[in-house]
DNA sequence: GTTATCTTGCACACTAGTGTGCACAATACG
DNA sequence: CGTATTGTGCACACTAGTGTGCAAGATAAC
């Protein structure tokens, strides 16, 4: 009577459809679920199986993106806000294949407003670290706090989305960019990077 | 035998179709013919006696407002290269409503090739800028040129299309943030700016 | 006042996409 | 094996947009 154990190739695929939707949804945010599909080597139609809507794709790739980078957000504890700007900036990056989706659905006006829910823990932290950045000395003091908050937002929203995450040192240009949003001068920033190597290198968790 | 000269209404619906299309196109650069035509106070069918094309619309668009600012960029002589950056910025900040439209446009795919080649002129004023800057030590030399220019240009789109244009201080935040970008640091950029007031205040051309 | 020019509404054909129903084929699971 | 689950192709209805043809009406230019 009990039902059976959903088909291993079904969750497989459902996983297939979720990638090939965020690595073609990244280029080309309007991408029809036809294109999103056949990527993922199926039929339109069995996609259809998976997913009510095209909504329903979508929300769950924002929610699950976000959900990666609103933990990085809690996971930068660094006591000096330039640091930790640049070590969360760096971090960031790193999850670049989710971020650039996110960021290119954002701009879309009809998800916007999911996007933004589904941020707002990183926002907070955003937001509460330019606070702190101000208090300190570290940062900038000609804009309020929230502009410069937003400023950070919109700026790393651009440096992700129009940068080619491949190249070498894409990392590097992303860190110094925001620390220069910051209200750090270029030296500042250089000097910050060279006295902590292991922020643009690899990753500092253990494996 | 010759042919009547063109009648004024239709020259001024003309101008104010390409307004319409202008100002709705900033907002949403999807908008349909429809949406533009209604706005502008005109059937759709209309719309199609004055451009064969959305296409043939939206080249005008883009070459009329390229040509506007690629003028203001010829127009900017000062030797110092961070006056210069910064009254670049300001100038075009005031073509915010020609730029908000190129700005949108340039993100779709379809029309990249024709903005891209209908700023060139624009885009060498600042690759130049970039280097010059450079070779006199008032930008960041830890980036290429090319690099720091493409920066520049990508953080101006951004200012330019995700600000309220008609909120206070807007130019002066575009200013600020682009002086950041090309290396100096906040208190670098505040000095230069209370130096020069003009740059943030009204235009220095005599009307 | 004529008249060429312009605007408008309507119907039409066309494209590109979304989402569904259904029958049939494949297959992983028990 | 048997069978419930899943994938697939096809037809279908629907939406939203583009671009055109045409006839009738408005009006600026002469």
């Amino acid at each position: 009577m009990t039902t059976r154990a959903p088909r291993r190739d079904s969750v497989e695929n459902r996983a297939g459809i979720l990638d090939a939707a965020r690595a073609t949804l990244a280029t080309d945010p309007r991408a029809s679920i036809d294109v999103i599909a056949r990527s993922a080597g199926l039929s339109r139609r069995t996609l259809y199986g998976h997913f009510d809507d095209r909504e329903a794709l979508i929300r769950e790739l924002i929610s699950v993106g976000a959900q990666r980078f609103n933990a990085i957000a809690e996971s930068v504890t660094d006591s000096d806000s330039r640091l930790a700007l640049a070590r969360l900036a760096a971090q960031l990056w790193r999850e670049a294949a989710h971020v650039q989706v996110a960021a290119a659905l954002a701009l879309d006006e009809a998800h916007v407003e999911h996007t933004a829910d589904a941020l707002a823990p990183l926002r907070r932290t955003v937001a509460a670290l330019a606070r702190r950045g101000q208090e300190d000395g570290s940062f900038r003091t000609d804009l309020t706090a929230p502009t410069l908050a937003r400023l950070i937002e919109e700026v790393a929203r651009t440096v992700v989305s129009r940068t080619d995450a491949s190249s070498t040192g894409a990392v590097d240009l992303a860190v110094r960019t925001l620390l220069s949003i910051a209200g750090l001068s270029w030296r500042e920033a250089d000097a910050l990077l060279t006295a902590h190597p292991d922020i643009v290198d690899s990753q500092e968790v253990s494996a």
